[in-house]
Formats: C-alpha cells, structure tokens, sequence
RNA sequence: GCGAAAGUGGCGGAAUUGGUAGACGCACUGGAUUUAGGUUCCAGCGCCUCGCGGCGUGAGAGUUCGAGUCUCUCCUUUCGCACCA
C-alpha cells in the first residue's frame, strides 16, 4: 500500500477495474433476489450542480449496499434530453438546441463518470432520440384512440409583442421576460390527458405505498383533491336562447368528445324551460342561506351576455384577460369585481341574489361561477367588505346567538349548526348537507357530488424542442392518428428557433403531409409535448432500451416496480403523479403483457431528498431583464446570522443585488459546479461530504466549509490502514469469545470493548444505511468508531487480529460511499481479494454482550447524577441505591420523595 | 392566497419509542512536532457565573414525574401551485 491517500490515481485504477470486470452490467438471469435503484434523471443544463451530486450519491450508496447484501442490483442513468433551456440558449448563442443537448449531455457524462457512479451505462436512454420518443408517439396514437387523450381549448400566456406563447417561468410580473409586454390570456386548442378518469384510483392507490414520505402522499392527495358537495342552480331569465350561454372554454372539440359533465350538461331542469339556470358547485351547502352573492368568471357566458349592455363591465372583463395563468398569482393578485346588474332567484329562499363578476373566480374549475357567502367564508367576506355587500351568518355554535364577532370563528369550520336558515336551524354540517342537497333535488335544482380538484392535463406545447404530436389534421377527416408504420414523427435537429412562434408551424416540409385515411393533401400537427410526458415513463425504458418492437418487453416485467426511486422533493406532486398516471395507462394499454395487473404502481419505495440551496444574486439591466450571477463570481459579506447582506461581482468589484436563497437552478444561475470538489480532493471526498452534510431529506443551503474535514478523515482511514498492513495482516476474528479462534486465550477487557464499540457501529450502520437512509450518522459512527481504534494500543497477535477485523469493518461499512478508497484499502488488508465481492458486515451478537450499564438520576426531572449498575439490578435495589446517592440525599435534606420513577435501562426520577 | 415541510452552539448537524441536549465534523483558542506556510498530534470549546449554581432547542401557552420530541397560537425560511424541470 501507498504511504499517502491519493485520490487521483486511487479512483482512476478503481474505476478501470469496475469497467473492465462489467460489475455493474444488471442482467435478467440471477438467482439473486432483484433491486432496482433510480435516481430522477437530469436534464442537461451544462455542468452538474451540487444537488445532483447529492442525488446520484444517494442512489449509488443503495446500489452498492444492496448488492454487498445479495441483490441483483440495476442502476440506470439517462436524459431528460428536450426543454426550454435548450431554445433559449439556442437564440443567445445561436446553434440549434439539439447539438446544445448533446454537447451538454457529453459533458455531463464524463462528469458523472467522474463521481464512480455503479451504473449499467449500457442501459442509457435519451428522451430527444427517435428511438424514445417513437414509442411516446406510438402510446400517443394508442391512447388518442381510446378517448384518453381529447382536444379542447385552453388558457396560456399570450405575449402580444413577441407574439408567441410563454411559459409560466417565462412570465415576471405580468410581463414577458423578452419584450417586457403586458401578458394576455388566450384560449387554443390542446390536447389533453384524461388523468381525472383515473383520479379516484390515483388517491385510493396512495395508500398502498407503504415506502413513500406520508408527506409526499398528503401533498398528493391534496392536489387530487377529492370532495364531497353540492351542484345546484340559480334560475334566471333574460333575453336570448340558453344555447348562446353554454360555456365556450374548456368544452371538448371535434367528433370524438364526450360531453364534459362539469361544464356543459343540461339538468333535466334546464331542458324545456323558460328559466335560465346558473350552475354552481359548494362543498358548504350547509351555509347556502347565508348565500348574498353570486360571483362568476370574466369568461363565464353570463359575464360575457351583461357587458354587451355595459360598456364598463366589458372593459372591466377585458382588464381582467391581463395577467399569468399561473395559480399562485391568481390567489395572491388583489381580489376585484364588478356588479352585472343581473339577479338570479336563490333556489330555496326565492330571494334576488346579485351577480358579480370576480377576477379571483376561474373558468377552468368547476361551473366557474359560485355562491358567496361573506359570513363564512374569508374571501367572499374580503369582497363584501370592499364593495359594500350584505353579510348574513349562517352558521353558529349551538345555542349561540348571533354576535358581530361570532361569525369570524366559523371560517372554514363544519364543527357550527345553522342558524338563520329556516327549518335548517340547528342542524349539524352533515344534516344539513343531507336536507339542503334532498330538497334542490326535489326541485330539480340540484344533487350531491364529488368534484376532483386535479384538472386533465394538458400537454401541447407551441414550441420547437420537444417530441411532436403525432397528429395529422385533414379536412375531410379530422384530427388523424399517425399511422405506426409512420411513426416516428422525426423533428429536426438542424433549426434555430428565434423566439417567435413555433419553428416547425413556419416549415411546410415539417407540416406538409397526406391524409393518412383518404390520402388528401394535409397538415401535420406542429405541437409538441409537455416534456413531462418523456419523464412519465422514462423508468420503464430502462428495463428494454434496446427494445424496437415495443415500447418495452418481457424484461419490464422482471425490473419492475422501481424498488427505490431517489429525487427532489421539488417533484412530489407533478412529476410523481404523472408516472404513476402513466403507469396505469401502460398497464391498461397491454404494454407489459397478459397478467401484469400487479403493475399498477411505478415505484415502490421513495426518497424525496431536500434541495440543494443557494443564495442568488442578479443585476438589472437596461430593459428591466434580470441577469442572473453565479454566487462563484460574487463577494459577499453576511450578518451575524449568516445572511448576505451586502455583494460585488468579483470581476468589476461593484455592488450587485441580493435575491432569495433558493434551489440550486439553470434559470436562477446559482448552481455551484462539484467539480472543483472533485478536482481537488476525489470524487470519495465530495461523495462523503455531501452524505455526511445533512440527512437526505433535509434541504441544505450549500457551503463547502467542511470539505477539508472529510478528506482528512479519508487520509486518517488510509493511514490508520496502511500503518496496520505494514506490520503485516493478520487473521480477523470472527467470533465474540477469542477462544474459539485461539483457545485458551482471553481477550484483554480493552479487547473486548474495542470488538463491542467495532459490533454496535456495525449494527447501527447497517440500520443507518437500509432502514433510516441516515448516511450522515452511519459516517459519524464510522469516524467515532476510528477514534476509538486511534486510542486502542495492544501490539499482541490477539491486539492486532481485534484491529484487523476493525479495519476491514470498516472499509465494508465505507464501501457505499466512498467506493474507490475503500476498493484499495480492501486489497491492502486482504490481497488477492476483490472488494466487489465482499458482503456487507454482520454484527457478532457474543461481541455485543455488556453487563453493566449507567443510569442517570435525575430528581423532579432535573439530571443530578449517575448510577453504574448490573444490567440485572431489581428495580427496588435501584431506587434504594438512588436514594442512597450522594446528590440525591443532599436534595431531598431529609424529606421523603413523593414518587419514583424507573426506566429500566435508561433512568431514575425522584418525585420531590 | 392554498398545500407540504423545516427552525437545536459561531457553522453543518446528532439525540431512532416522551427519558443524559449539543454525538460527529467545521471554525476558533492553547500546547507539542515541524517550521516558510501548511501537515500531523494533544487539550479546550452552548450561554451567564470566580464558584456554587442558574439558563438554554424560533416566540408564546398547554399536557406530563419528565418535552428538542406531543397539542394549540404566532413568526421566519424552503418546496409546490398545473407551460422551469
């Protein structure tokens, strides 16, 4: 063995050896029991940042333990190849995105390469290939065929300058982040996934993963969104045909549709008679006599029908279109509206209910209209209050009277009864439900129902760099599926988008194409996917990526379900719930063949690790545009609390301004590059590091203080192992009583608590690692454990076979995580011998005997002293010698304890 | 605004089931070796106090013999909010 750690020579001979053996090769045929390991593939951003190296690290630690334990492992890694960053930096350097990608892509290779990953890169999938994206296409066709993929139009950002469609990220304060324009909403048609036909089974599934974060199921049940209300009308009659007033977005389009339940379908009510109904849906019916407004959507028919008459109201529903689509800007935009003048009839007091239109109502959810009721609910009470509306509780404790006050403390509770409400009065949130929903029904005015908050997913994209929509539109025929035998539908890689409009709708050899059906002249899709579809079932591609008759084969069937799927917290709710859709739809398409109904599930057990963090740092420029500056190239001074407060880019030494600390990204420019990490100290180092900095799932604000601390511990291992072999290896034990290895020997009570520190840290490390995925204790224990080995001086042949069998320990319990030091330091204690074929370590239960133990005293909770005792102390004998010690009598002077109280094994409390 | 988390020394964090708060590491201080610097080794290191002792896990209340851990209210930070991925 080398005297001096070094990482450089160490890891590049591991690596060789890895490759060259084909150890991380996964193949079909093992006896061995399987495990598949993922980790959320990257998009190619350029270089890797830190919170990759925190992913891929955990992932790969899994692998390996997995493997010391007996599995057959496979570790995949590929690209989330298609996206916008691709075009932007396609117009800022001009090339075309594609040999952006790949270029990124080659880079990032060689990055992760660096890092020692165990991956099978045999296996590597790239979402911008044909070879991939054909068989979207192919599930595409399939899917559209089976009515689970519809068109309908939709609302995006609108930038009336650039003339093109933005993406929420692209859209900063209501502007477009190129021209600086005021944002428009505009309706185009999409198409659409039907994931809400599988929003029951979505949530109801949730519960059979035991292996996931109850915080990444809740997040995903709440988005699902499952409730339970009312849908009832308000009549009115005005001027004009019904037909005129049915909503316009959000219904289907073309021959293929199916009226959408929630938008357009006539009540029986509404058939035949004269009375015009207005739609509403409540989860709080039980309030619908407080009920004092109606407020409905700037798109909603009503609106639309009461500005032709109002001037004022239609340049109010126009100022309404200005503005993001986003959620998050809508709830926290100023809530404004306008009276239509119009009234409708509240359907069991008769009353004349005024209807408002509010910007804070969306046409997209439900009927996009509701019922308002300032008492109980905050919103419709802040709209009340600001335009002047009448309030009227509903809703009380029982017995309560009514009080200017007491309203406000029924927000959002259902725990009131009614008051003020008729023959309602006094009933409880469920009886009244039941009354209310039993007498519109009776009216024909109503009927309970579940609502899911989860809306369908719409997936056209009006931009270049992603997998095209394989759609032919014909005249005579309509919306045509590509045939197999054409697919795939190739985009080309060779375009230059210029931030305009889609490249491919300005390319007649694109988008010139024949009817597939009647073989007339017709126009190809020029659309393309949500780059969330390639992410949806990247996973199951791994398991055949060579496969070319379908979108997998038989082999999907012995991978699957991912055992453990490791990545950002960030894509809990989104990216999760769309794999799990996709696998369904795989499942329900056949793709996984006869008998797979097992599949219903992508992934069995997950880890949502916490994000990287940085600070972010930008300067304004001429045209209001943010230009993001790495926090590398930036000075930064902090306050006592560790927060910038003032910063100059290094270069030129002026101030730049301080943004929020966040995730490490492309487009806030705060990614720190590992390589720097790698290039100093290994890749062992930054692998440690970043396991022992935090738990995984724990967000982390990055600092690199505190490398330095683990590549020392890595040279105190080295060293510790090389000062052992250089005296010569010796025979480990392998049994806690010496004499079975030596007989007639004892070891020295040193010995024997050396060997009991060496099995407790086994026995914990492998609980760390496979049960609690706590890689930072499992490292602290390994250091605690080298400390003590620093401290256990015994030169005998017995001293040297107890630090023998501890280094070796040690190097199987590091092997994870820092897999090229601990390949060397195996061939260093046992030559010959190849650490990839080493089992992870077993604990020696003989070795973890221990006799005695220590108990803290503690008088009225307070720690006071300690006990050391036989672990076999009677629980009388132990308050006697408790009351017997020296800071317990000083305490009690005399008086008698009122109470003890014995935790066996841990304590002692004295009551006084 | 809504949903989900987190908050512990100067810093990252530990405390796994309500039972020794601060493991392990960084930084810092003192010492030894070497000395150009560094490396390595030893010791110290929550706050107040000469000490006895007291205080201490974002703030405030509560449950308990006992609370970092459980409950409630509030504050701050992070993630997501459907076209960033």
């Amino acid at each position: 063995m080398q005297s001096i750690y070094h990482p450089a020579s160490i890891e590049q001979q591991a690596q060789q050896h890895w490759n060259d053996s084909g150890a991380f090769a996964a193949t079909e045929n093992s006896d061995k029991p399987k495990y598949y390991c993922l980790s959320m593939f990257p998009y190619p951003s350029g270089k890797l940042h830190m919170g990759h190296v925190r992913n891929y690290t955990i992932g790969d630690v899994l692998s390996r333990y997995h493997r010391m334990k007996g599995y057959n492992v496979m570790q995949p890694m590929g690209w989330d190849a298609f996206g916008l960053p691709a075009e932007n930096a396609a117009q800022a350097h001009n090339v075309p995105p594609a040999a952006w990608t790949y270029d990124n892509i080659n880079y990032m290779r060689r990055q992760l390469q660096s890092l020692g990953l165990g991956i099978d890169w045999a296996r590597e999938v790239t979402t911008c290939t044909p070879a991939y994206y054909r068989w979207e296409q192919w599930l595409f066709t399939r899917l559209f065929e089976k009515g689970i993929i519809y068109k309908k139009t939709s609302s995006v950002n609108w930038d009336p300058v650039d003339h093109t469609v933005l993406a929420n990220e692209q859209v900063i304060d209501g502007r477009g982040w190129r021209s600086g324009a005021l944002v428009e909403k505009r309706d185009i048609p999409m198409y659409f996934f039907r994931i809400t036909q599988y929003a029951d089974e979505l949530l109801q599934d949730l519960d059979a993963l035991g292996g996931w974060p109850e915080q990444v199921k809740t997040m995903q049940a709440n988005w699902i969104g499952k409730s339970f209300g009312v849908r009832f009308a308000f009549e009115y009659s005005i001027e004009g045909g019904t037909e005129s007033l049915s909503p316009e977005s959000g219904r289907e389009l073309g021959e293929r549709g199916v009226a959408d339940s929630l938008s357009s379908s006539p009540s029986p009510a509404s058939v035949g008679g004269e009375k015009k109904l207005l739609w509403v849906y409540t989860t709080r019916a039980d309030t619908i006599m407080g009920v004092t407004f109606v407020a409905v959507a700037a798109e909603h028919p009503l609106a639309t029908y009461a500005a032709q008459s109002r001037p004022e109201l239609a340049a109010f529903i126009e100022d309404c279109k200005h503005g993001g689509t986003a959620e998050a800007d809508m709830a926290t935009m100023e809530k404004k509206g306008m009276d239509t003048g119009l009234k409708v009839t509240h359907p069991l007091t008769g009353e004349q209910v005024p209807v408002w239109v509010g910007n804070y109502v969306l046409m997209g959810y439900g009927e996009g209209a509701v019922m308002a009721v300032p008492a109980h609910d905050e919103r419709d009470f802040g709209f009340a209050k600001k335009y002047n509306l009448p309030i009227k509780q509903s809703i009380a404790a029982k017995d309560q009277s009514f009080s200017d006050a007491a309203w406000q403390e029924w927000y959002g509770t259902k725990d009131g009864v009614c008051v003020n409400s008729g023959k309602y009065d006094n009933l409880d949130y469920d009886q009244a439900v039941d009354a209310i929903a039993a007498d519109l029904a009776a009216l024909g005015l109503g009927e309970k129902k579940v609502q899911f908050r989860l809306r369908d997913w719409g997936i056209s994209r009006q931009r270049y760099w992603g997998c095209p929509i394989p759609i032919i539109h014909c005249a005579q025929c309509g919306d045509v599926p590509v045939p197999d035998d054409q697919l795939p539908v190739i985009l080309p890689e060779d375009v230059v988008p210029d931030g305009a409009g889609s490249p491919l709708a300005k390319m007649p050899e694109f988008y010139e194409t024949t009817c597939p059906k009647c073989g007339a002249a017709a126009r190809r899709e020029t659309d393309t996917m949500d780059t969330f579809v390639e992410s949806s079932w990247y996973y199951a591609r791994y398991t055949s990526p060579d496969c070319t008759t379908g979108l997998v084969d038989e082999r999907a069937n012995y991978w699957l379900p991912v055992d453990q799927y490791i990545g950002g917290i960030e894509h809990a709710i989104l990216h999760l719930l769309y794999a799990r859709f996709f696998q369904k739809l795989m499942r329900d398409v056949g793709v996984f063949g006869e008998g797979t109904e097992h599949l219903a599930e992508p992934f069995k057990n997950l880890i949502t690790q916490g994000m990287v963090i940085a600070p972010t740092f930008y300067r304004l420029e001429a045209n209001g545009k943010k230009l993001w500056i790495n926090p590398a190239e930036v000075d930064a001074s902090c306050d006592e609390r560790g927060r910038p407060v003032g910063a100059t880019l290094r270069a030129d030494g002026l101030p730049v301004i301080i943004g929020g600390t966040e995730k490490m990204s492309k487009s806030k420019n705060n990614g720190v590059d590992p390589q720097a990490i790698i290039d100093e100290f290994g890749a062992d180092t930054a692998r440690l590091f970043m396991m022992f900095a935090a738990p995984p799932e724990q967000s982390l604000e990055w600092s690199d203080a505190g490398v330095e601390g683990s590549f020392r511990f890595l040279k105190r291992v080295w060293k510790a192992t090389h000062d052992h072999v250089e005296q010569g290896v010796v025979a480990a034990y392998s049994s806690g009583e010496p004499e079975n290895v030596w007989p007639g020997t004892r070891l020295s009570a040193a010995a024997r608590a050396m060997r009991r520190q060496l099995h407790q840290t086994i026995q914990k490390v492998d609980d760390d690692i496979g049960r609690r995925k706590t890689f930072n204790t499992a490292i602290a224990a390994n250091m605690e454990l080298l400390n003590a080995l620093g401290k256990f001086d015994d030169p005998t042949p017995m001293g040297r076979a107890v630090v023998q069998e501890t280094l070796e320990a040690v190097a199987l319990m590091l092997n994870p995580i820092v897999p090229h030091a601990c390949q060397a330091l195996w061939s260093g204690l046992r030559p010959g011998s190849d650490m990839l074929d080493q089992a992870f370590p077993k604990a020696d239960p003989l070795a973890l005997v221990q006799d005695e133990i220590e108990l803290m005293i503690q008088i009225n909770g307070k720690l006071r002293g300690s006990l050391t005792v036989a672990k076999t102390t009677d629980k009388a004998t132990l308050e006697q010698m408790a009351l017997a010690h020296e800071a317990v009598v000083k305490q009690l002077a005399g008086a008698q304890p009122k109470k003890i109280i014995v935790v066996p094994g841990r304590l002692i409390n004295i009551v006084a």
